[in-house]
DNA sequence: AGTGCAGGCCAC
DNA sequence: AAACGTGGCCTGCACT
C-alpha cells in the first residue's frame, strides 16, 4: 500500500508538470472545476458548443464529458487530466485513507454496516466503506492486495451470479428469461439473440454489450434518453431497442405496469418477501413522479436480492456455528460474501457456503447460482469449480 | 476550525 | 452529460 502510494505520488507529480505546461507553466488546482474550466475553455479555447451544465450553471466536466471533448478536439491535455483525476481519486480515497483507519489492536480495518442505510433493504458500509473497493482497473485492483488473509488462512469469496436478473426473471415470469437461466446460458448473449433475432452463437460482442446495457436499463427504470446517453446509439435507435425488448420479453411490461399501479394504490411497493418501500411521490406529477417511478420499478428487484442475501448470511452463520468452524464471515458486498478460512477448512467452506447461499431461497422456476473464488489476498482470487 | 453543499467517482 | 437504481467519500469552496 505504501509503495503504491509513493508510485502514485511520483506519477501525479509528473502529470501536474505536464498539465501546467498547457497553462504557460502556471500552477493551478486541477481538481477545481472553475480553474480547470478556465484552462480548457479560455486558455486552450476548446469549443463549449453543446456542453451540458451542472445545476449551478457551470459546464459539467465529468469523465464522460472530457472523453467526448477529447474525441472531438484531440486536445492532448484531456487524457492527462483524466489520468490525474483517476490517480488522485484512488490515492486519496483508498491508498492514503485506508492505512489511517487500521485498528492498532487488530492490525485491520473494521467497517461499520448500517442495516437501515439503504431504502431498499441493502446494507451500507461506512468508515471505511468496504463495499466500494476498486475492481474495475488493474491499478485500482492493486489496492485489494492490501487486504491479506491471516497466516494459514485464505479468503473465500462467494458471489451470486446475476442475482437481480434472476429475481427479475422470477418476478416477471417471463418465459424467455426463465428459460435462459434454467439452461444456465450467458444471459446477456441470450437476450441479445432475442433482441437482434440471431442465433445465440452468432451474437457479436457489440450486440451483447448493447443488450446488457438495455436489460440493466429496465431494472433501473430505463428511458430512451438515458440509454442513448450511455451507448453510442441515437435516441430513436435506443427507443427501437427498448420497444424490441418489451416485445420479446412481455413479462417486463406487465411487471412495470402492475408495480406502478400497486405503488400508487397502496403508497408503497414490496419485495417478494414483503419488505416495503413507501413511495408517496408516485401520486405527484412532474420530474419528482418520474424519479419515483424509476425507484419503484427498481425497488422490488433490488430489495428481493437484498432479502435473499440476508437470509443467506443467517444460514451461513448458523451452519458455521453448528459445525464449530473457525472460518469468519468478514464482508458483504451486496451480492457477495467474503470469508477468512483456515486452509484446512477451505474445502468444507466452499461447499457449505455454496449450499447455504444457493438454497437461501428456492424460486419455483429460476435457480440461484453462486460463483466461488479462493485466494491469499483480495486481489489474487482464483475461481473454484464446485458442481 | 467546523459545517454543508456541489461536483465528481468508487462499488454493486 | 445522466430523464438509469442503491450507497459513501473525496476535494474545493463558501460560510459561520
Amino acid at each position: 500500500m505504501r509503495n503504491l502510494g509513493r508510485r502514485m505520488g511520483d506519477d501525479l507529480a509528473r502529470l501536474e508538470d505536464q498539465i501546467y505546461a498547457f497553462n504557460d507553466g502556471v500552477k493551478f488546482n486541477i481538481n477545481s472545476g472553475d480553474q480547470l474550466s478556465d484552462l480548457l475553455f479560455n486558455k486552450l479555447q476548446l469549443p463549449t458548443a453543446g456542453l451540458e451544465r451542472t445545476k449551478t450553471g457551470r459546464y459539467s466536466l465529468t469523465a464522460g464529458v472530457l472523453e467526448n471533448l477529447e474525441a472531438k478536439t484531440d486536445s492532448p491535455a484531456i487524457q492527462l487530466i483524466l489520468r490525474y483525476r483517476q490517480l488522485t481519486k484512488l490515492k486519496s480515497t483508498y491508498v492514503d485513507a485506508l492505512p489511517e483507519l487500521v485498528n492498532p489492536a487488530t492490525g485491520r480495518v473494521h467497517t461499520s454496516y448500517s442495516q437501515l442505510g439503504a431504502a431498499t433493504g441493502r446494507l451500507s458500509s461506512n468508515d471505511p466503506n468496504l463495499q466500494n473497493i476498486p475492481t474495475r482497473t488493474d491499478e485500482g485492483r492493486e489496492i485489494r492486495r492490501g487486504f491479506v488473509a491471516n497466516p494459514g488462512c485464505m479468503f473465500v469469496a462467494a458471489d451470486y451470479s446475476q442475482v437481480e436478473l434472476r429475481v427479475l426473471a422470477h418476478i416477471t415470469q417471463d418465459p424467455n428469461l426463465v428459460q435462459a437461466f434454467r439452461e444456465d446460458q450467458d444471459i446477456h448473449a441470450a437476450t441479445a439473440a432475442q433482441l437482434f433475432s440471431v442465433p445465440i452463437d452468432q451474437v457479436t460482442k457489440n450486440q451483447r454489450r448493447i443488450a446488457k446495457t438495455t436489460v440493466f436499463g429496465v431494472i433501473y427504470g430505463i428511458s430512451a434518453f438515458g440509454l442513448a446517453a450511455r451507448t453510442d446509439l441515437s435516441r430513436s435507435e435506443a427507443q427501437q431497442l427498448i420497444d424490441a425488448l418489451f416485445a420479446r420479453f412481455p413479462g417486463l411490461r406487465d411487471y412495470i405496469d402492475s408495480t406502478l399501479e400497486e405503488g400508487r394504490r397502496e403508497g408503497y411497493v414490496r419485495s417478494l418477501f414483503g419488505r416495503r418501500r413507501y413511495m408517496p411521490d408516485l401520486r405527484v406529477s412532474g420530474p419528482r413522479r418520474q424519479a419515483a417511478e424509476r425507484e419503484a420499478i427498481n425497488a422490488p428487484i433490488q430489495s428481493t436480492a437484498a432479502d435473499i442475501m440476508k437470509i443467506a448470511m443467517i444460514r451461513v452463520d448458523e451452519a458455521l456455528r453448528e459445525r464449530k468452524l473457525k472460518t469468519r464471515m468478514l464482508l458483504q458486498v451486496h451480492d457477495e460474501l467474503i470469508f477468512e478460512a483456515p486452509e484446512d477448512e477451505v474445502d468444507t467452506i466452499v461447499g457449505l457456503v455454496c449450499e447455504q447461499m444457493e438454497g437461501a431461497y428456492q424460486f419455483k422456476d429460476v435457480p440461484l447460482k453462486v460463483d466461488l473464488e479462493v485466494g491469499p489476498n483480495w486481489e489474487e482470487m482464483r475461481d473454484i469449480t464446485t458442481h
